[in-house]
RNA sequence: GGGCCGGUAGCUCAGGUGGUUAGAGCGCACGCCUGAUAAGCGUGAGGUCGCAAGUUCAACUCUUGCUCGGCCCA
């Protein structure tokens, strides 16, 4: 049979095997995808993997509630993503992670959406009852649920998106309440006047998060306010010079701010004279005697457009304390007749102005406090839509104070100061940025109004010192904090809450310094708003002493009201209901305020951990409400990771979450933020129907995401070629595996070829490294670990190596194929095992088709655990008991053996020697194929030709033989050794082989006698002896 | 304007406590194979480590300034 002449060779393809495979090479994952979740959803996953590890260790995500406002956009993508990598790692290692999806329902901007489309319909919101105007908001909402809850199912999410949570639900609504009611039960709220961020457009106060900031032009001026008193004599008929870009605020002023640092000089100007706008000399009273900052002085020179300044003295800011002035309007009398006295203000600075700055504490921070603490209070004389009080003595009932004509220099705030001699200066050209509506875009005023505030610094006394709570990672295999520290050893919110972030995880661990700064100094928390779309802040006040009422019983009734019917119960027609028999509804006040939106979302641990509503959720295990990881943006250090660790803070003394995950922001490809204007957005929706969702999520998984990151056309080909080379490994592992069987399987792991047990190794090691990626969130490592194992230990060795005996060990005369094919199909079939596993996490779709395609009976492939390597290794391969790896990091895990890797690490570094010795023979043509070389190895040590000698050389290298020689170590150069780099070094000699070519397996060999006969392995295969 | 963070090959990323010619994968160019074939293999070219000073025998690595970008705040 095989005495064919060889004038007509015989053809041997149907005697070799040759993968087989139906999985495809193309994708096409746009089309695929959907087929593939409408089964997982068909065949309700989630609640079989709920099944699958119910009882075991818990992990949970607790998901950061997106705004229920418009499409899934790239960063919804990404944090996405990372929380359901998240979710499935946790899931793989065996862990029970469920996840429970959440949005953030109430609010501004969709009040906001909802009165534009009462506009449209040219409806006053004023006019529709606002039980109805909240159910237009609610409908809203939950389109915008639903729509994003369908996006994101179709992004590969796994989770109980039949149960989401929203804030919204009446249960929600009800928990939100309740934990307001604790902090006021608990003499953690105060009603106080304090100047917040308010929009005389809106006609609202206004969240941090609700403001923009603006170039704009501002009128700036400079005022002169005559001294009336000072232990300075000389002082005394001197104008202090102030200087403002809000003209509005010196109606409402009350002090002027000096820096007690800064010099300030005193003297007079000579020549020139002051001129109004109309170049009309102006003469102040005491012919040009002014106060300013020394490093000032020129810069109002030119604005005043004054010069021949005489100076008399200067003075020390802090000799100026008991100095009082007079505001320039004194002469209507009343509150503009009051002093307006010196003030020491370290926030005071020469980088502008004049260095005396005009303090308005209804009107500005620093001017709040610093009055405040000097026994000056506000007089709210600027009211909701940004006009004087009618009643103000100067300019009352005008406004908006909002409106730069108001301001300009020829407005009226300008022309009485010029005529009462007080405007030095006023000019429309100071350019600068300034916060404005997020909404409206209208510009926007500090204004002081009564709302209610959460006290960062009073004492919490019912806070009660708890146990510690012990607190371990995986990774670290110890307590994070070793500290024995009651949990609430701290007396205010404030240090509660640093205490807190001392114990808490952060990975990146930058972040805690980040909400660590801003926790440190951050102002009361504002809860009221002036809104109609949220949840109430259900207090009663009573009219006589201004306490709020504290009752348990009726506090009861509320919440209760509110779970059966949602906010709309919070009415005053039923109040007296809530009030019972034992007070009288006329003698309080029910406040009608809203909470920020913010103290919405800092409840959503109590409503979606404690509440019981997902069994899934509850803490079997004895541990704390306390989530294991809370995983956003990191903007929400100042948002949701700061509202949920103030609010569980202030009412059970301890962070909600174990550790905080933060991601940075995802930017276009020349690493420019998206914005709608600059048109550089980038849709996850249109790539996924371009791409497909795995390619998003390989792209989301492979940047480095603690830090800014981008994407664009060149960036997601590249993460396509990635994803296209692990779909080709899957395609090969499936195709070589064709037909495997149990009788095939070498359960001997000794008796394997050491190539095989090398790979094993090599798997091992890689198992070790992912796992400690999951723990450490290092998803860039986990894949990137992947694609380098499929790529260069797999491809460009492993499989080309043993491509021969795939192809060829297999015949007639062996028909499970010979020891070394069993050994490579049995590693093959351990390889498919665990990289499918790996794998799964990250393409969720193209791991299920990979595992259907082999077992199209066996379930979802998101139902396995993390493959369990350890019969894998030999148990001297394993090592010493420790199990011993070359990187002590990786932990107690099993992973491969030292000397192994070491002994191979060195045969790869001489097979790539091999590889570039052949090179040359290729350019010039000598040589085509590898196969058709004969090597000759020259090494210069003993061991290095024990290593070549101790295997088939040839066969690692692929090509038909090689020959080791030891060289004389004389003939070595020092540079030659030197380049070696602890490999060993040795020089190739190719020649073409003389060899005839097996008609089978294509080797030249020395047996084969004609070129298209057999070789000897290739007769004993075909033919049985 | 202030606080914090970042800027390593075309792309995505590695580069403990400063120490020999700065690495990997992908892409690219060239070549091989045609029994993983819109696949596989090999070789090669790409970087003044954002810029500029400084500390040091020595700096991608430390300091300062600048610049660009980002988040937060004003």
């Amino acid at each position: 049979m095989t005495d064919t002449p060889a004038t007509e060779q015989r053809d041997y393809r149907d005697t070799v095997f040759l993968p087989k495979t139906d999985f495809p090479m193309k994708a096409g994952l746009p089309q695929k995808e959907p087929l593939i979740l409408a089964k997982w959803l068909g065949g309700n996953l989630e609640g079989q993997i709920r099944a699958a590890r119910a009882g075991r260790e818990q992990f949970i995500l607790h998901d950061g509630p997106p705004y229920a406002n418009g499409d899934m956009h790239i960063g919804h993508a990404l944090n996405h993503i990372l929380k359901d990598m998240v979710v499935r790692t946790q899931t793989l290692k065996g862990k029970d992670a469920p996840y429970v999806p959440g949005w953030d329902c109430h609010g501004l901007p969709i009040e906001w959406k909802v009165e534009e489309q009462y506009r449209k319909k040219k409806l006053n919101k004023d006019e529709v009852p606002v039980e109805e105007f909240r159910a237009e908001c609610r409908a809203y909402a939950q389109h915008w649920v639903d729509t994003q809850r369908e996006q994101l199912k179709r992004l590969g999410i796994g989770g109980d998106w039949d149960h989401p949570y929203l804030t919204m639900d009446y249960e929600a609504e009800a928990t939100i309440v309740r934990e307001l009611l604790k902090f006021a039960a608990n003499d953690m709220l105060y009603r106080g006047a304090k100047p917040v961020m308010w929009s005389p457009v809106e006609k609202t106060a206004l969240a941090e998060a609700e403001i923009e900031y603006e170039d704009i032009v501002s009128t700036q001026i400079d005022v002169a306010f005559e001294i009336v008193e000072s232990p300075i004599a000389e002082l005394v008929g001197a104008h202090a010079v102030i200087w403002t870009t809000t003209p509005w605020t010196i109606p409402v002023n009350q002090a002027l701010a000096y820096g007690p640092e800064i010099d300030y000089v005193l003297g007079v100007f000579h020549g020139g004279v002051f001129l109004d706008d109309d170049q009309h000399p102006w003469a102040p009273s005491k012919a040009g005697k002014v106060l300013i900052a020394a490093p000032l002085l020129e810069a109002f020179s030119l604005r005043a457009q004054v010069d021949n300044f005489e100076e008399w003295r200067t003075i020390k800011g802090s000799d100026l304390a008991g100095t009082i002035a007079r505001h320039p309007m004194h002469a209507l009398g009343g509150f503009f007749a009051r002093p307006r006295p010196f003030l020491a203000g370290d926030f005071v600075t020469t980088d502008s102005g004049t260095g005396l700055v005009h303090m308005s504490p209804d009107h500005g921070e620093d001017d709040f406090d610093l009055c405040k603490a000097n026994g000056i209070d506000p007089v709210f004389a600027v009211e909701g839509d940004g006009k004087y009080r009618e009643d103000w003595g100067w300019l009352g009932g005008q406004g908006s104070v909002i409106n730069p004509k108001f301001n300009a220099p020829d407005g009226p705030i300008c022309t009485d100061l010029r005529e009462a001699g007080g405007l030095l200066a006023a000019s429309a050209d100071y350019k600068h940025s300034y916060p404005h509506s997020w909404r409206s875009k209208a510009k926007v005023i500090y204004r002081c109004t009564p709302q209610w505030f959460v006290p960062m610094d009073r004492v919490m006394t019912h806070i009660e010192p708890k146990a510690p709570r012990e607190q371990r990672w995986e990774s670290e295999g110890g307590a994070i904090n070793p500290a024995e520290e009651p949990l609430c050893a701290a007396p205010t919110l404030r240090q509660a809450a640093m205490h807190a972030i001392d114990r808490t995880r952060f990975v990146p661990e930058k972040g805690r310094n980040r909400i660590g700064s801003m926790v440190k100094d951050r102002p009361d928390w504002v809860l009221s708003r002036q809104r109609a779309w949220g949840v109430p802040i259900t207090l009663f006040v009573d009219r006589k002493t201004g306490q709020y009422l504290n009752d348990p019983q009726v506090n009861d009734r509320i919440v209760a009201a509110v779970k059966a019917g949602g906010v709309d119960a919070w009415s005053d027609a039923r109040a007296q209901e809530y009030l019972g028999d034992q007070y009288n509804a006329a003698d309080y006040e029910r406040i009608t305020d809203i909470l920020d939106v913010w103290f919405d979302s800092g409840c959503t641990h109590a409503f979606v951990l404690e509440s019981g509503r997902w069994p899934a959720l509850v803490r079997h295990d004895g541990g704390t409400h306390s989530a294991d990881l809370y995983l956003e943006g990191s903007d929400q250090h100042r948002g949701w990771f700061q509202s949920s660790l103030l609010e569980s803070c202030g009412t059970r003394g301890q962070a909600p979450y174990k550790a905080v995950l933060t991601h940075g922001f995802t930017m276009d490809a020349k690493g420019l933020k998206m914005s709608k204007s600059l048109g550089n957005t980038i849709s996850p929706i249109d790539l996924m129907r371009d791409y497909g969702a795995d390619i998003l999520r390989l792209w989301a998984l492979s940047v480095d995401f603690t830090e800014d990151h981008r994407i664009g056309k060149e960036i997601l080909t590249g993460v396509a070629d990635q994803y296209r080379k692990l779909r080709n490994t899957f395609r090969y592992l499936l195709g070589a595996l064709e037909g495997f069987s149990e009788e095939e399987r070498i359960t001997d792991i000794a008796a394997m070829p050491e190539l095989e047990r090398y790979m094993l190794s090599l798997l091992a090691d890689l198992d070790a490294k992912l796992a400690r990626a999951v723990d450490d969130f290092d998803f860039n490592s986990y894949t990137r670990l992947l694609s380098d194992f499929c790529n260069e230990d797999l491809s460009a060795f492993y499989f080309d190596i043993r491509k021969d005996s795939l192809y060829c060990d297999i015949g007639p005369a062996a028909p499970l194929g010979t020891a070394k094919r069993r050994a490579y199909r049995t590693v093959l079939d351990t390889l498919f095992h665990a990289l499918v596993r790996y794998a799964a996490p990250v393409l969720v779709f193209t791991a299920e088709e990979v595992w259907g395609t082999r077992y199209p009976d066996e379930g979802s492939v998101h139902l396995l655990e993390w493959p369990n390597l350890d019969h894998l290794l030999l148990p001297r391969e394993s090592g010493d008991p420790e199990r011993a790896s070359a990187d002590p990091t990786l932990g107690s895990r099993v992973h491969g053996n030292v000397e192994l890797m070491e002994r191979w690490r060195k045969l790869r570094a001489l097979r790539v020697q091999l590889t570039e010795a052949i090179e040359p023979k290729r350019r010039d043509k000598t040589i085509r194929s590898s196969l058709e070389a004969n090597a000759v190895a020259i090494v210069y040590e003993p061991a290095a030709k024990e290593l070549l000698d101790s295997l088939d050389f040839a066969e690692i290298g692929i090509v038909s033989r090689c020959k080791i020689l030891l060289g004389n170590s004389d003939a070595l150069s020092l540079e030659t050794i030197a380049r070696t780099h602890g490999n060993f070094p040795a020089r190739f000699e190719i020649e073409p082989t003389t060899d005839h070519k097996c008609g089978r397996c294509w080797r030249h060999l020395p047996e084969v006698t004609e070129d298209g006969n057999l070789c000897n392995r290739c007769e004993t295969v075909l033919n049985p002896a």
